[in-house]
DNA sequence: CTTTTGACAGCGT
DNA sequence: CACGCTGCCAAAA
């Protein structure tokens, strides 16, 4: 292989994958909250990221900061908020309520995050100066 | 290098 | 409350 791949480095797309493991049921998070909560890129970086979800990602939590999500995966998520108690099927959901907030351990590991992303695979890119 | 493209956000109509 | 337009930001063409 012509490249490593670092443990400690992480690409934006996979802290965004993992934050959304840690919403807990029952809570959503907006993709410019994500964008937030990782201190880094912005909605629509984060929306981006979503697309590539790897299975068992519980991407119907994610949604618009409206309270809505894209058409295409309103069908697939209405079930799954309904099941957790987030939003009547037709219904948006109430991002006032429903937001989710991080504990100090979730923060632990939200920081952990952070710092990857602060680390970015940095080889073979110095020469740019 | 310029243009297009997104699982977006905010504001106006 | 539903649409439409503009602003944003980075990656891909």
């Amino acid at each position: 292989m012509t490249r490593a791949p670092r443990d400690d480095s992480l690409a934006y797309p996979d802290a965004v994958h993992e934050l959304a493991r840690l919403v807990p049921r029952g809570a959503v998070l907006s993709y410019g909250d994500v964008a937030e909560l990782l201190g880094a890129g912005s909605a629509r970086q984060s929306g981006k990221a979503m697309g590539s979800a790897p299975l068992g990602t519980p991407w119907w939590r994610i949604l618009r900061a409206d309270g809505t999500i894209t058409g295409a995966l309103l069908a697939e998520a209405s079930p799954h908020w309904a099941a957790e108690g987030l939003a009547a099927p037709g219904r948006r959901i109430d991002m006032n309520s429903k937001r989710w907030k991080p504990g100090p351990e979730q923060w632990e590991h939200i920081d952990k995050l952070r710092a990857a992303l602060g680390n970015p695979k940095m080889s073979e890119a110095d020469d740019q100066l």
